[in-house]
RNA sequence: GGGGGCGUAGUCUAGCUUGGUUAGGAUGGAGGCCUUGGGAGCCUCAGGCCUGGGUUCAAAUCCCAGCGCCCCCA
């Protein structure tokens, strides 16, 4: 039945999640054969491009003051449970550890599901007066949470491979509401620097993270129509700073609470630059965290194999003293099965090497986010691909822009929404009341994704549930 | 949480209904010849029935359990 390439891909747009996963196998970012379910194998290439992500939201970290750091994966029970509704959000979901070797352990460990506790029960010791306030660290580290619903690569998994996750401290409540503002724009910068469209929403009270004041999700939206939440920022206020007694002697000499904040991100950002800028021919990698910028693929004749070969050898050494580049010049393999090959990576540009290029000291240049060909002189290759880079950048970015727009919808009609979340997420005018939201959870049957803050606030617009003045703009859709 | 489907070589798959030769093909891999502007061809070789139990003279095929995967619904 099936007779497709090594690197042909089942359509996008007829089967995503298939698409999805054997782009993942066949780009050789992921192996999805570990036999444990949810947990998958990094391959070298997509090892290479989730550490490119990393860099960028390291230098994010750095640029504001946060220092990395590394705490154990382990956490005993007495630890994990002292806040109550925190452990009751991950009860079901965390991975204990019970028994060593033929010992059953007195007190169970689990493995973290965030490492907000086991972090706690430290800083309290580092954190003494005003003066080491305010604290901003950040680890990168696997987090593990043992999903129920069906897992999927990158996108719902058990043990999550890549999780950054920022933990800050603060002298007050003001101070800790500037961190989630400035949380939410280091994960803006990060998301527009890997082109993903987004919106920023809070969640609602109802719904929080477990023990957060309130968190505000970057969340975007896939090809099958599905919310993808790819960033949480979180207000804790004193509440954990309560439970792990994390005080500070204030200017006053008063004892006072610290105020916590956290903010996690994970591979699913990988997984959204390959599904909403992928194409049939497979990644589409926005170049700065393409690995390899260049591919150079030689297209030998029997006359003249040899000076194409030099000539490709010479490009090479040129283009590669400025862009991360590959000679591709393994001669069992055809061109265009090497063509495939690199598309279906990624690897934004080509240059093809014949004998005309050979000929009149030219190279042809490949872009893939659009296929289209350059011819280009010898001695401008450096500064022509430097600028068919940056046009790749911006042309991937418009396009994904134009795809998230056609991916979102506004209605003022509660009817209406059930028919736009085909393929869509939803935004509708909101008061706010629960009962409201709850309303239209019931109506369509898929739960809310957060609603934008006082959007509506200077707008003469009704709720779509109860006709009161409408405040926030509130977003539903089906999600992972 | 509920329902359904599936597991055969690195990958995709035929065979299973109705148990019975040496489990067939494609693709990928190794070697060789010939080629090279979008997945060429030919020859040789290697490689497989998810795991465990049961039924049977006989199991890829039927039954049970486990593990894993996919889809739909809430």
């Amino acid at each position: 039945m099936s007779e497709k390439k090594a690197y042909e891909l089942t359509k996008k747009e007829i089967d995503f999640s298939k698409w999805f996963d054997e782009l993942l196998f066949k780009a050789e970012i992921l192996d999805d054969r570990y036999p444990v379910k949810g947990m998958y194998v990094w391959l070298p290439y997509g090892y290479s491009i989730m550490e490119n992500i990393m860099n960028i939201m390291e230098r994010l970290m750095r640029e504001t003051g946060h220092k990395r750091v590394y705490f154990p994966s382990i956490v005993p029970e007495s630890v994990l449970s002292r806040e109550f509704n925190f452990i009751k959000g991950f009860q079901n979901t965390i991975y204990w550890i019970t028994r060593v070797g033929l010992t059953d352990l007195n007190e169970r460990l689990a493995l973290r599901p965030t490492s907000e506790a086991i972090m706690y029960e430290i800083l309290s010791k580092w954190i003494n007066s005003y003066a080491d306030l305010p604290l901003r660290i950040y680890q990168v580290v696997p987090v593990y949470r043992y999903e129920t619903k069906a897992t999927r690569p990158m996108l719902r998994v058990r043990e999550i491979a890549f999780f950054k996750e920022g933990h800050t401290f603060h002298a007050t409540f003001e101070e800790a509401e500037e961190q989630i503002k400035l949380g939410v724009e280091i994960y803006k910068k990060f998301y527009d620097e890997l082109l993903i469209p987004y919106i920023v929403v809070k969640t609602p009270p109802w719904d929080t993270f477990p023990g957060a004041r309130y968190n505000y999700d970057l969340i975007t939206v896939m090809p099958d129509g599905k919310a993808l939440e790819l960033g949480s920022v979180i207000n804790f206020g004193d509440l954990f700073a309560k439970t792990y007694n994390l005080q500070y002697v204030d200017k006053d000499g008063n004892k006072k609470y610290v105020n916590t904040t956290s903010f996690g991100i994970s591979e699913r950002s990988f997984a959204a630059v390959i599904g909403i800028l992928g194409d049939n021919k497979g990644l589409r990698l926005p170049p700065r965290i393409s690995p390899i910028k260049v591919v150079i693929v030689p297209i030998p004749t029997k006359e003249h194999g040899k000076e194409i070969e030099e000539y490709a050898k010479e490009i090479y050494r040129a283009v590669s003293s400025s862009f991360s580049s590959v000679l591709d010049d393994r001669e069992d393999e055809k061109p265009g099965y090497k063509f495939y090959k690199w598309e279906i990576k990624g690897v934004p540009v080509r240059i093809e090497v014949g004998e005309r290029e050979v000929k009149d000291r030219t190279a042809t240049l490949f872009r893939r986010d659009t296929g289209e060909r350059i011819l280009v002189r010898f001695e401008e290759l450096n500064a022509r691909i430097d600028e068919l880079l940056k046009s790749i950048e911006d042309n991937l970015r418009k396009e994904a822009l134009n795809y998230f727009r056609s991916r979102i919808a506004y209605t003022e009609d509660k009817r209406a929404i059930k028919d736009l979340l085909e393929g869509k997420i939803v935004s509708f005018p909101w008061c706010g009341k629960k009962e409201c939201a709850l309303d239209v959870e019931e109506a369509t049957g898929y739960s809310m994704l957060g609603y934008e803050e006082n959007k509506l606030e200077k707008e003469d617009k009704k709720c779509i549930s109860c006709g009161e003045k409408a405040v926030h703009l509130a977003w539903i859709g089906r999600s992972y």
